[in-house]
DNA sequence: TTGATAATTGGAATTATTCTAATTAAATAA
DNA sequence: TTATTTAATTAGAATAATTCCAATTATCAA
């Protein structure tokens, strides 16, 4: 079941969309409302399956458009978003990572270990952390000229 | 061009998947280099392209494999390894997630100020960041019962 | 060497996502 | 309001990374 969308929400959704010079439409505000009924991190195909109800006749493509705009207006977060390729690395030591985003490069990035323990403190109790991944992306400046080794 | 093996790095592939109780082979050493050659996050099909240099023969199903079996050994590591469908969440606030490996389930941990500086500290001055994601995985005890609001 | 088991292989299958071209809806101008 | 312009939606086809499969080949232990 879909909440109606309140009006804080409504009013959100409609200046962002307007500041970024696109519609309010009615799927826009469907797909809004239902990753606020229910907050638990849905894929795709499950925002597709609950905006059907209240919405038969939406499609699969729209739902995808929908969560596109509405990430890109910043109302939402895409959790584990990256769509490109896995990548390998054989760097064994405690590090990040960082992606430029016009070349795709990936580059190492140090991580102090009083910076790994600070990470790990921030987890409620019931949380037992066997990983923990830190990737930035931005723009990076030259180019790397070191060569690890292992 | 595809450097040999060193000694010490043909030594830790052979602990590791000794420890594993998995098989030395010539696929697998050769991937190893590979990745060992040129340190630059390759994706499986640029480890694949490379690898065949050297070995003509090998399919992108062992390299693959290979990656997949030194993951497994904690010899490589995978980066942008999620190959699940991406998730939405309409919470604004800064906040990392953590991932039940059993459920799948993600759940937001809320991300203190002065730990979102400290990350971006550890950058050299060349990366200009405009996004850090923080992900945890691992096992969840119990259930969340907060509904989050916008 | 032989037998048992694990790894490799090529190709088919899968899956999330993106693309495309046609239709429909929203905003703007007359 | 109506006409016009432009953006959004739609269904289905296409794509791309990865996994699966069944047959072959290689490795290891006895």
């Amino acid at each position: 079941m879909v909440n109606p969308l309140p009006d804080a929400a409504k009013k959100l959704l409609d200046n962002a969309l307007m500041e970024h010079g696109l519609r309010s439409t009615r799927q826009r505000e469907h797909v809004f409302a239902v990753l606020l009924t229910k907050r638990d991190h849905p894929t795709a195909d499950e925002v597709y399956a609950r905006a059907k109800e209240g919405m038969d006749s939406i499609s699969l493509a729209t739902v995808y458009n929908c969560l596109e705009t509405m990430v890109s207006c910043g109302l939402v977060k895409a959790v584990n978003y990256e769509r490109e390729s896995t990548r390998y690395c054989p760097n064994l030591h405690e590090h990040a990572h960082f992606q430029d985003r016009k070349t795709g490069r990936v580059y190492d990035v140090d991580l102090p270990p009083d910076l790994m323990a600070k990470m790990k403190e921030i987890l409620p109790s019931r949380f037992e952390a066997d990983s923990i991944e830190l990737y930035f992306h931005g723009r990076a400046e030259g180019e790397s000229t070191s060569t690890p080794t292992i």
